[in-house]
DNA sequence: GTAAAGTGTATAATCACTATACAGTCAAGC
DNA sequence: GCTTGACTGTATAGTGATTATACACTTTAC
């Protein structure tokens, strides 16, 4: 039978005086016998009344200060602020306490909801690999929104430890700023370089800042993509083969297109999809265009 | 130095062979040593090469992988789930662990709202205690927006313990529809009884459901209070204390009031602000009225 | 050759419990 | 008074993802 029935039954003279055993404190508060008897053992809630044979039991005035415990416990609050809130409680410090956790609550909610975010790019992302293979290797005329990205150009002949190695400089500088960079990665090759001997001349790594970012001016080496069509191609290979460039390159000059800007070589899926013969990611590259 | 910098600069011939000591890869990814030998003993991410003093050596073709799970484990996903996904990884499960952990960030995110929630309310409530002081026992005309309560008539006698298991029998359900019983709670004395012989005939303790709580129909024992001009009194004293009742129905009689329906005793603050001697809550009596 | 920096293992602590093992206690029914 | 079952006690280990510490060995730089 339910603890709390019992004694609301049980009514009588003696009924004030009546203490509640551990398991009756317990049901009463939904919460587990050892539970209770970890509070007791570190000091947040201890029984009013302990017998000779080492027996807890509990009064009834201490059912209200259990069920606040409860509620801090409930708002997330670390046991020890509760226990250095309950032992000198009073309206100001429970004001403050409040008002500081809430302040917490909120930091948490914009964490995950910039996870969410997070998420959300990068399955957006998947979504364009899951639909690209019919269009491999195949021009395609796309229009994207301004983008910001972070660009750091590349330390030396490009190759791919070259490659890894300054993303993650990229990606650790945008860890300080707390932002999770899921919106894309990949290499920038620079517009004037295009008639260079070394095509990718001055080229470097960049990872995209999500959208919708605040504070953008304190993250350095910000670079702005402009909005407007570029003409894409889904390629599996590295940014160092440059021959997929050329060929879409090619097609910018036949179709009477001019490059209108620095060329984006979109990572789409990284190695880590493939097994170890494979060795190459799957890119976008995306040329800006104007007639 | 660091360490990124170092093998950046170190370009060469042997570049793509060379092998990444612990401490380095730690620190391109933001890491701890400790956090990668941890990794390493649970199996999430191995180094590529031991050596024969047990000395861990890690390929650049790995700095994807762990990049890939500093991503998944700063979304807040499990090393266990990470473990399972990135070792037979492929895009439809990187998709669907994706969608899973989103739809648990929602999750998490409406919690976190809810907590919020249940802290403003808490604190609205403080607010009124902190003003209450020049009112005390002093009739005051409020005007209440319509509330919803979950309503449970006291099983005889009313004393201090039966109000107590009362309340928490209340709390328990709200608990089990995950509603954080935070917009007060009291005693409700129906307006039928006020004529009766026993004026707490009926009576019972009320738990206020918050604002905007969706699917209340699916809860138990819902009771709604009528939005309207309430005269109300602050007092010291349990709602058995029935003589501040009387005293406030004379002011409704003499100033030509009716009671309009049920009349509410809001516990503002419990017994657990005061000292053990006070052993009274600080409560307001509210008396829905009529011309 | 020495010192500093880096690496290894092993262990304890964190937080708020939960689970388990094993022993003693209490209340009801016979 | 005895048995049974429910209840209570203590003690210990495990959870998850590290961090911190102690102590010994190896590598690198000068």
């Amino acid at each position: 039978m339910c603890a709390i029935m019992q004694l609301a039954q049980r009514k009588g003279e003696r009924l004030v005086e009546r203490y509640l055993s551990i398991g009756e404190m317990a049901e009463i508060h939904n919460l587990t016998r050892q539970t209770l008897i970890y509070y007791d053992k570190i000091g947040l809630f201890k029984p009013a009344y302990v017998d000779e044979n080492g027996y807890r039991y509990y009064s009834s005035y201490q059912i209200p200060f259990l069920r606040e415990i409860c509620f801090f416990k409930a708002a997330g609050i670390k046991l020890e602020d509760i226990k250095n809130h309950i032992n000198k409680r009073d309206l100001q410090t429970a004001i403050s306490l409040l008002e500081y956790h809430k302040r917490f609550i909120d930091k948490e909610i914009e964490r995950l909801m910039s996870i969410r975010e997070s998420i959300a790019n990068r399955l957006a992302i998947y979504e364009k690999a899951s639909n690209f293979q019919e269009e491999l290797s195949k021009p395609i005329i796309e229009t994207f929104p301004e983008r910001h990205v972070v660009f750091l150009p590349y330390n030396g002949e490009l190759k791919k430890q070259v490659l890894h190695l300054t993303i993650m400089q990229i990606w650790n500088a945008l860890s300080k700023h707390e932002i999770m960079p899921s919106a894309g990665f990949g290499t920038i090759i620079k517009k004037e370089s295009l008639c260079k001997e070394n095509i990718l001349e001055g080229a470097g790594a960049y990872v995209a800042i999500p959208a919708r970012t605040e504070h953008i001016e304190q993250i350095a080496n910000v670079m702005t993509l402009p909005a407007g069509e570029y003409v894409c191609m889904y390629k599996y290979g590295m940014p160092y083969d440059t021959h997929f460039l050329y060929n879409l390159l090619s097609w910018v000059k036949e179709n009477h297109y001019q490059v209108a800007g620095d060329i984006v070589d979109a990572c789409i899926l990284d190695t880590t999809f493939y097994d170890k013969d494979t060795e190459v990611d799957l890119c976008q590259l995306q040329i800006p265009i104007k007639k």
